[in-house]
DNA sequence: AACGATACGGAGAGATTTTATCCGCTTCAC
DNA sequence: GTGAAGCGGATAAAATCTCTCCGTATCGTT
């Protein structure tokens, strides 16, 4: 692939993270193309409709995702300072757009759902060893941790936006949630949400749930 | 006023609330007039453009929310737990959208001004309790307080938004960002961030700063 | 119960936005 | 230097959004 080529995947790729973290998975393509700043036909040449750039970037931020989860594991020792870090990095990545955009619009194959599947394992050991050490408190799940960090590392709407143009408040703010997450629950617990709920909630099955919900 | 007439009116203003908290402040009527489930015929008699509506609601919700928080601190004599309410009920009204509304696509008169300034009164002293009797961050400012319950409380993108069809979701995840708010800072603080940064960032000034900010 | 007044929703015209393609010019790799 | 690959602007076709007209339904009153 020429070396233009890549760049424009890469800027394409870039700010359709950011175009569908602000305005929804049916953002328009027009919007993706203004932000990355190319012609309308470099986009519609690399992918041919929303599917394919969907599946591009859901493909691309899981893979750093898992990688930075691994990364945080190895570099840390200290289990709770791993989730931190992970947690970080995961909203510098936006980790968000892969959840949102993930979840729905997004047709499923095989190829996916292990590369999702290599994710969640990756944080999900985080996750247990920030919990086994007692850094952590138990009645926190995947879900919870996921979908808090998507709220609270998810661009803040319109002109909001300009508050954390550098993205060190989405740090700030991610260290106070984080904080309530450690251990020593005292307000009232409840049953800790699991990924799979998340999944099931996005329609489309991915690895159809053993029930399997009808329409 | 007619008896449907004020029916239809709170269905638009509700339904106007879910769906600039979904979409953003420029989403079309058209698809607040599908979600109320009335003709638009109706919006556009009870709110001649886009403002009319925008300021209705906004009125609408400051009331609600000043309410809300006086309430909370005549209700509960632990300071924390005031808090805490009010954060919850504010959840339960959608603050999100008086600020996400409110800070652009506005145009701000004195009366809109005072409202809010009701608003902030209110809610700052909820917060002061809290932090004087030390149940609170001190580092923790009214911007940091308002983007937090924003942020958490906004609905999920898309699909996922069927994940907390009750809201209850909500209301955990607050409670753990909350916890994260409580005293104790442990993490890398920061100074507070502060009301008046979050009005400047949404560019329509509202109380013009005394230095005052060209353009 | 009946009447006048008020409010409602659907149909739809016109404007705007979005999608998707063609084609002449530029950039890259060899 | 050359050929192939890539790029962006112009633009046609489709979809969406804004806003109004008008016949029908609902409300409050007598």
């Amino acid at each position: 692939m020429r070396a233009d080529a890549e760049r424009s995947r890469r800027r394409i790729l870039d700010a359709a993270c950011e175009v569908f973290l602000e305005r929804g998975p049916d953002a328009p393509l027009d919007a993706v193309v203004r932000r990355a700043g190319v012609g309308p036909a470099t986009l519609y040449r690399r992918f041919p409709d929303r599917e394919a750039l969907v599946r591009a970037l859901v493909t691309d931020l899981l893979a750093r995702l898992t990688e930075a989860a691994d990364q945080a594991r190895l570099t840390e020792a200290d289990p709770h300072r791993a989730l931190r870090r992970f947690v970080h990095a995961a909203a510098d990545l936006r980790m968000g757009a892969a959840i949102v955009v993930l979840l729905e619009r997004l047709v499923v194959d095989e190829d996916l759902v292990a590369v999702r599947r290599g994710a969640v394992t990756a944080v999900e050991a985080l996750l247990r060893a920030a919990q086994d050490a007692g850094r952590l408190r138990a009645d926190v799940g995947m879900g919870d941790l996921v979908l808090l960090c998507v709220r609270v590392s998810r661009p803040l709407p319109g002109a909001l936006a300009a508050l954390d143009a550098d993205g060190s408040l989405v740090h700030r703010h991610l260290d106070l949630a984080l904080a309530g997450l450690a251990a020593e629950p005292d307000g009232p617990a409840g049953p800790p949400l699991g990924f799979d709920e998340v999944i099931a909630a996005a329609g489309r099955p991915g690895e159809p749930a053993p029930g399997g919900v009808a329409e």
